[in-house]
DNA sequence: TTGTTACTGTGCACGGCATGAACACTTCAT
DNA sequence: ATGAAGTGTTCATGCCGTGCACAGTAACAA
């Protein structure tokens, strides 16, 4: 099941760190030796563990080794570079993508970014991850997931491609929004001393704003901005919205 | 003309660090002791000029303090800390918005849009810098200058504001991706490690979409992907394309 | 059985980072 | 002239990622 290294593949050597890795290809090493008393999957289990609980820098390798109980440099037998860890860990969070209905492309698509949206929404620190390596299985399959239901729009794979950054940019760059900017409800429900910054942070821009006549931003920010609580009228549904009407024009031609 | 502490300001001790000192209001001290022997233009300027070179890691505070010619923490009596540099640092980088034309909001909005891609191009490093401080001066001018030449559609402010927000995600995505892809004349210009290690992962990628039956995606990326040279069918053109489709569609209801 | 070999986790070490505290020195306000 | 405020340096701490040598262990070869 799990692809193994074979003297046809093309050099892994020449491959971005944690490519390999995150596709299962490691050259499995002989059975000598002592028995690995964890494992990779144990390794990245912790490490989300602590990256959900306090963010990306969180998932440090002494942190993570301290918890596992085992040395820093003991996981290094593991993983060859915290940047692979990071990338492991990345295409764990991403999940498996959802079922989407066929027959109607626009609702489909709708739903996938919706999915992808609150998986941003419930791991923050996704979005903190760089993008360098692009592609990895789960991330693959949500991609797939949504150009199989676009396919019968008749697009292009280019295009098809494109839309798919459309409607993953738009989920990621929302749920950066959100994290950065609570909204009402969760405003509410924050501690004080947070209402009070978001509160200062209000003024002060008002402020800013108006005394260097910038007050077409200043106008647009006098109601708390992006994702008001309604989903017809928040930020992240009415830029859906758009994408999608869109992308129905050009497939309509 | 540059603001300054007043009493009537809302308590600065609340805000994110970097905000008031990117608004440029800061508490300007007496004026005994000896003057500054630098400024923080100045270190600002260094810090670009590494970042420019090396990436956002090479703005590290003992690397402009020894291009500067002073100890690391010298720095600390110009900036109070990394996180506020990296806020000016930012924040300067956006440098001007570009003049927009008025009359045709499309246009106006597709132009806005290609600077900033092209900005972030210049400036890769910008995409690396954590968006947590939203509006800061360039920034904010920026997006002023967007919402004036969408205010005539007659959108609501909210809405302008979440237009702004799509075309500034999709310039962002775009300018990561071709970052993280080069262009077929970029690679043509690659020496032959890079076009090695790109063929590398091409033909490493496409062996294990197809091996786990992700065909759709597979076939996708075998014509290489997202921004080919010639401008009207490249992926970030095209996106923008969508993005004001879906807008007129909005704007004409 | 006895090496030999490969692999494990540990200990030690390094250099880089952000940042704090004490200090000597300089300049201005009084 | 004296003292307060502000400058840059020195010393220090605690994180981080990572390389290397080592002792131990388990499988294989003789």
């Amino acid at each position: 099941m799990t692809p193994r290294k074979s003297p046809d593949d093309a050099d892994l050597e020449a491959l971005p760190p944690g490519l390999a890795a995150a596709w299962g290809v490691v050259d499995a090493g002989g059975r000598r030796g002592p028995k690995p008393a964890h494992s990779v999957e144990e390794i990245i289990a912790v490490a989300t563990e602590l990256a959900d609980a306090e963010g990306i820098a969180a998932a440090s390798l002494p942190k993570v080794a301290g918890r596992i109980g085992v040395t820093t440099n003991a996981l290094y037998r593991y993983v060859s570079s915290k940047e692979e860890l990071v990338v492991l860990l990345a295409d764990r969070a991403w999940g498996d993508p959802p079922a989407l209905p066929d027959g109607d492309w626009r609702e489909a698509a709708a739903l996938w970014s919706r999915r992808l949206f609150e998986r941003f929404l419930s791991r923050p620190w996704l979005l903190d991850v760089p993008t360098t390596v692009s592609l990895t299985p789960h991330n693959a399959a949500w991609l797939d997931a949504l150009i199989t239901v676009l396919r019968p729009t008749g697009m292009e794979a280019q295009q098809m491609l494109n839309c798919a950054y459309l409607l993953d940019s738009h989920a990621r760059y929302g749920a950066n929004l959100r994290r950065n900017t609570p909204t009402p409800a969760a405003l509410r429900r924050a501690n004080p001393d947070q209402q009070r910054a978001v509160r200062a942070v209000r003024v002060f821009l008002d402020g800013q704003l108006r005394s260097r006549d910038l007050n077409a931003v200043a106008d647009a920010l006098e109601n708390p901005t992006f994702l008001s609580d309604e989903p017809p009228l928040d930020g992240f549904e009415f830029g859906l919205a758009r994408i999608l009407d869109g992308i129905e024009v050009y497939v309509r031609r």
